[in-house]
DNA sequence: CACCGTTCAGTTGAACTAAGCAACGGAATTCGG
DNA sequence: GAATTCCGTTGCTTAGTTCAACTGAACGGTGGA
């Protein structure tokens, strides 16, 4: 019987898939052919970085834009295309990319060195050198590839530093100087436009040689895109009419983000595959924005380490009793509690204080300092998130603590 | 009422510590001649 | 006697702690109108 059923699911599965044609087109990772509304940064870029196709250093160059502008897609689309030219006319070339907002991959200095150097093909491990050690062994191995010329891209490279500071970027610039056969560019992407304010002068000067920014997609423009690729991933007449253009809205509402408007036409297609429709309909957007929502949260929930999560819980619990904005003493007096009844050592409250500052950071909470006058100054925290998802988050997180 | 010093409850910065790790070098052990 | 393994030492990073200075507006007192 119940062996009949699921091959009826299947059956009923394959016949189904009416949806989408192919659905990696939609997909974050996929580089499409031709990226439509960024020809003048694509050529502005591609003519700053082509002299390392000469073997000459191109200029250290710092690209801006809000997330989902297509930075990164675009400078993938421009290194793939140098590094096979460079292959096929034997030029020394090599590029490394390094998204710096991982955490534990590059977020300090030497983690960032490490991971270079990992890329180059070389472990490293992950604690016990001194930095400059490390900075040899790049320096050696630098110099030992026959590579004329190292293109770094570092991506959200904001985060690098304010987290690591600058001297990075200096130590990386300066490097050069005592390089004999080969040069280094540095290629920084961020998505703050102001950030650079906090960063030492001669820093900035080194790193910003030349700048490229990328505005924004407009509504019409996120349209074009959403066509094109929807071309390709979805099957002829499957999407309402007016899909495209409601998507289209809703990202460029929220500041042109092109790849979550792209996360969203996918998001859509499933659900409306999941219910075994044959249309994607409008109202079925709504469902997506939730669920994508609700997914990104949670996923940055799951993989916190346990003392956030801890944190977090305490903050929901507290948050559901007030019903109002917490403060950060009343948190820590909750997260002392659950400390003692999960079995987990205490923080400082200096720490939770940073932990939650790093919540806020995530965005998975709001925390503003206010001073309440005479009674003193303090955090006003309340969580970020609509009640049902607060509801899910409470029971990962007691589930993961192991209470109830 | 306007002004001003006080006060509170954390915030924030800096120095410090413990835990983990790798490399180094000398001591102990093994091995082949 | 040489090669190999073992172990303690040293020096490093990182997460978290300790210490202490700093913060900024409400409170409450003061003086002036």
């Amino acid at each position: 019987m119940a062996q009949k059923g699921l091959n009826g699911f299947f059956e009923k599965y394959l016949d189904e898939t009416n949806i989408f044609k192919s659905k990696k087109a939609l997909q974050i990772s996929y580089t499409p052919e031709t990226i439509l509304h960024r020809d003048i940064q694509i050529n502005t870029i591609a003519g700053i970085l082509a002299p390392a196709l000469r073997e000459e250093k191109p200029s250290n160059l710092f690209i801006y834009g809000k997330t989902g502008t297509g930075k990164t897609l675009c400078i993938k689309h421009i290194t793939n295309h140098m590094l096979s030219v460079a292959e096929t006319r034997g030029t020394g070339l090599r590029i490394i990319y390094l998204n710096c907002k991982m955490k534990r991959i590059a977020d300090t200095e030497y983690r960032l060195v490490a991971q270079i150097v990992k890329e180059m093909g070389q472990e490293i491990p992950a604690t016990g050198l001194p930095t400059d050690e490390v900075y040899n062994i790049f320096f050696k191995l630098l110099e030992k590839n026959k590579d004329k010329i190292t293109i770094i891209i570092l991506d959200e490279i904001d985060q690098l530093i304010k987290k690591a500071g600058d001297e990075i970027i200096y130590n990386l610039t300066r490097i050069n100087s005592d390089l004999v056969h080969t040069q280094i560019s540095l290629v920084g992407i961020s998505n703050n436009l102001i950030f650079t304010d906090a960063i030492d002068p001669r820093v900035r000067s080194s790193l910003s040689e030349e700048e490229v920014v990328f505005p924004p997609y407009n509504a019409p423009q996120i349209q074009d895109i959403l066509k094109k690729r929807a071309e390709t991933a979805f099957k002829e007449g499957v999407l309402e009419k007016g899909l495209i253009e409601k998507c289209a809205a809703y990202a460029a509402r929220e500041h042109g983000d092109a790849r979550r408007a792209l996360e969203l036409l996918r998001v859509a297609g499933e659900i409306a595959e999941r219910k075994s429709l044959s249309k994607v309909r409008i109202d079925h957007l709504d469902e997506a924005e939730e669920k994508i929502e609700k997914e990104r949260i949670l996923e940055i929930v799951k993989t916190q380490p346990k003392q956030s999560q801890v944190t977090l819980l305490s903050i929901i619990l507290l948050f559901e009793k007030e019903e109002k904005t917490c403060l950060t003493g009343d948190i820590y007096e909750i997260y002392k509690k659950l400390c003692a009844k999960t079995d987990l050592r205490p923080l400082t409250q200096r720490r939770v204080s940073d932990i939650i500052g790093e919540l806020d950071m995530l965005g998975i909470i709001t925390a503003t300092v206010v001073s309440k006058g005479r009674y003193g100054r303090t955090r006003e925290i309340k969580p970020n998130m609509p009640h049902a998802l607060k509801q899910k988050i409470k029971e990962v997180l007691k589930e993961e603590q192991g209470l109830s």
